[in-house]
DNA sequence: TAAATATTGATAGCCATTATCAATATACTA
DNA sequence: TAGTATATTGATAATGGCTATCAATATTTA
């Protein structure tokens, strides 16, 4: 189920967690952007301009929270540079990232779901997560 | 082509580039733990034992300089640490990771060619390299 | 309302990796 | 072979994203 601020609260109940501001303002920032993969500099400057006195450790520790809850995913297009955005709840998808102009397009999962059956027989493997991601040049970037 | 001691001089000198004794040090380290995946660090402990005074600086800046040269490649199992191996110059693989007993299981790449194909098609994107990685239990950790 | 508990902001700390720079080694030339 | 240009090295300081700490504050529950 995708999260939206009437559900937080009762998102965050479940875990023993509290509804704050901080969390209601972030998860906002969140949903206003969704499309975008957002760092958590860049969620903290969106944040700043709503309430200037919330903490970029607040910012730190809500997006894990909200992936600990499910409620965002992290990704990794370049490391050191932890991104996030929402987990809509529907199907899976990946990413092409342009090495130029850093567009990101994202495509769905139904044939790496199939690859991955496929190694869980032939290894014994029990998958819980995948990466994936793709790197090369877009359309106008070739 | 697979780099060796042998051709390491001419790898280098094609790109201007010296021969010096922490390389070929490094390379032979490589070489002689194929089939393990090492961080910078584990490579610096094991040079130490062969060459005391080396540099960590220079395993770093080595280890950089041949993924620069195709030598070898970086891998991330885990954020916040590089791993490195041998290129083989054969097909490309990708690994399976145990999030229990950290075993890595290697696959190869077949299937996923095909796959990157459909996506360069479908999306006009020209993939220059792709990232993947499945994390899960293994055979004896589930 | 009060008590128990979770959360916050400020800030110090962490740590893998990079940058700096003077000293040294390599490769090329005469 | 010696000399020169250039690349490389080791030591170490710096970087930067992220995490830990902690007293003050907010939320929840009774
Ligand atoms: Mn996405
Ligand atoms: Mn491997
Ligand atoms: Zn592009
Ligand atoms: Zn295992």
């Amino acid at each position: 189920m995708e999260a939206t601020l009437d559900n937080l609260k009762s998102i965050l109940a479940a875990s023993n967690y509290k509804l704050t501001a901080q969390r209601k303002i972030i998860l906002q920032i969140l949903i206003d952007n969704r499309g975008e993969h957002l760092s958590a500099e860049e969620v903290y400057n969106i944040v700043k301009t709503e309430d200037p006195g919330i903490g970029l450790a607040t910012v730190y520790r809500t997006l894990e929270l909200f992936c600990e809850l499910g409620i965002i995913q992290q990704l990794t297009f370049d490391e050191n540079c932890r991104r996030y955005e929402l987990e809509t709840g529907e199907e899976h998808h990946h990413h092409l990232v342009c090495s130029k102009c850093g567009k990101v397009i994202e495509f769905n999962d139904e044939v790496l779901e199939e690859f991955e059956s496929e190694l869980e027989k032939k290894y014994s493997f029990k998958v819980t997560e995948h990466k994936i991601k793709f790197y090369g040049y877009c359309e106008d970037c070739q």
